[in-house]
DNA sequence: CCTCTTTTCGGAACCGGTTCCACTACATGA
DNA sequence: TCATGTAGTGGAACCGGTTCCGAAAAGAGG
């Protein structure tokens, strides 16, 4: 491998000079044309280590995300991905695989990477996690969920809850059922619950409750079960993932959405698309966030952390398909 | 930032024993008490860059993807990093955003990170990246492409068509159409309806051919035209996303699957779960490609580029579901 | 108590860059 | 002609670690 030495043995001139040469060009016409031709030749490449230890700090950023395949992430990977792109901006990408201690250890890695700033997916946030956040000297902003103290960029759980809630009523609908996950996920198994459950019983119609998981083919194989008892004509799945299961069980048992059952979700995955009627969900704006959280990103690599709002909340709006109607 | 030299001080001992506390160890007891308790007070952690600046390579592995929403290539990703994490390498991601001369950055700036080695899901190789892989002094594994004297991981596409062909002929049909991609695409476009063909006439079956593009709904679009006027008894689409464009284009024509049409797709995506009848597809080892592909990457960190296969092929296999059936 | 071996430790060089400072050479203006 | 300014350059220190080498200290054996 080449270096700056190489470089200037060959041009027989200083590392500094080089080094010049490289970055601001306070160097003569004559050594430049040498220099030119010979970084040309070895095509040489600075090491970009040396450059960061020099430094003090890398020109990275770190992302820990919760697992590779979550839809979401990737959207929100994608719009973080053009901020950073346009600034010239290097990610650093580690995977949680969601698991806390992983998390924990991700984020020290990249401390000791020693990264400009850290953006992090959280799903569960345990008092050595906020501890470990809050002690940073590094900056750490939170997506999907909130801690004091903290940049945190979330949605509008609550309000995508009501949101739907308000179409159900809209549509003539009275009998409501919301299958919905454990409340140790706060935004999906508390907030989009309790937004529906507030403008429902605000609007004298009753809901039901079922509890499912996050997979399709479990809220599928619960659905062929609740489905034929239940007396609603409107579903709300706390998921599109819980809705194409619901929907795909529905179509297994001749229910027709949506004729006889109207169905909906959250989220704005691509998924509900792939399904016939398509279903109507509430879209999260997922790589709008990530262009938000690393516009913050920037702002905070230039002027530090002074001055940043602790909590930012990303609006979302109904996407009304086919699967639901008037009753 | 505390740093070693801090730690040093702070104990009254040189840098070196500090060192040598912090990696073999061949101090006295009362130094390691000493530094035991200072190491823990301050939360020292050693700086990533100067260990790499002085070992002259970082303990990372490069990966180049090409986007971040493609579900194949995050689970090859999960794949990669099971054994990553086993092995306690780091990975770097970069994302080439489907774009050639991202690509070719991307390489440089890996190179510059001095990564042990780059794992590149290469869509499109021209002659200049080709080039910049084979001059590479960096070992660099092709993912889903081969190229001469490069250690290429592939799936057996032509083989796939093969398979799938040989199910439609099984099933009794002879009248098939094949709704595929651009020849420029050599695996999908190319290989893929090569293995169709050559079982499906070597039966004496008939095949049409429509070119679609890789979107869902471009192929709904297309499906909405030709599937009124097709004789074809069984659609071998070249995607599971071309798969599922034409499912909802039938549900919206009322033909029914499998009865009137049987309908295959390739690659095995879990989208295929999401209609209803599921989609008989070709499913491709993603995740064991990501294993594989790591092992070989973690055999070339410690043995070097010697004795490396330039190609491997991993095997596919045949996913009966509900949309394909006897005429 | 004195050798001999082993353990423990500090000094210095090094990895590959960047940057400050001082020095030279030459041009400019008085 | 001489002071002053400026472009171009090299030397040296530094970033934060690791590692080689030799010296000092500690322990073993006679």
């Amino acid at each position: 491998m080449v270096t700056l030495n190489d470089i200037a043995k060959m041009a027989n001139v200083s590392k500094s000079t080089v080094s010049r040469y490289l970055n601001n060009g306070s160097v003569s016409q004559k050594t430049k044309e040498k220099l030119d031709k010979i970084v040309q030749e070895t095509g040489y490449q600075p090491n970009a280590m040396a450059q960061s230890l020099k430094a003090t700090k890398s020109s990275m950023v770190g992302v820990i995300i919760p697992r590779y395949d979550s839809p979401s992430t990737n959207q929100v990977l994608q719009g973080i991905d053009s901020v950073a792109y346009e600034k010239d901006i290097q990610l650093m990408i580690t995977n949680a695989n969601l698991d806390l201690e992983r998390t924990k250890k991700n984020i020290s890695l990249l401390q000791r990477q020693k990264v400009g700033a850290i953006i992090l997916f959280a799903t569960e946030i345990d008092d050595e996690l906020a501890n470990q956040i809050k002690s940073s000297k590094m900056p750490i902003l939170l997506v999907g969920q909130k801690l004091e103290n903290s940049p945190s960029f979330i949605y509008q759980d609550y309000e995508a809850g009501k949101i739907i809630a308000q179409h159900a009523i809209d549509k003539g609908h009275r009998k409501l059922l919301f299958v919905g996950v454990t409340e140790s996920d706060y935004a999906v198994g508390v907030l989009r619950k309790k937004g529906f459950y507030d403008v429902a019983e605000r609007n004298g119609a009753s809901v039901e409750f079922i509890e499912t998981g996050f997979s399709r083919s479990y809220s599928y194989e619960k659905a062929l079960e609740f489905l034929p008892k239940t007396a609603a004509t409107y579903i709300a799945a706390a998921t599109d993932h819980i809705a194409i299961g619901i929907s795909n069980a529905s179509a297994e048992l001749k229910i027709s959405i949506p004729d006889e059952l109207s169905l909906s979700g959250f989220g704005g995955y691509s998924v509900t698309q792939n399904v016939f009627p398509h279903i109507t969900t509430v879209n999260y704006p997922f790589y709008k966030m990530g262009e938000t959280v690393m516009k913050k990103v920037v702002q905070v690599l230039n002027q530090g952390t002074e001055n940043i709002d602790d909590l930012t909340e990303l609006q979302v709006d109904l996407n009304i398909q086919g699967s639901t109607n008037k009753i």
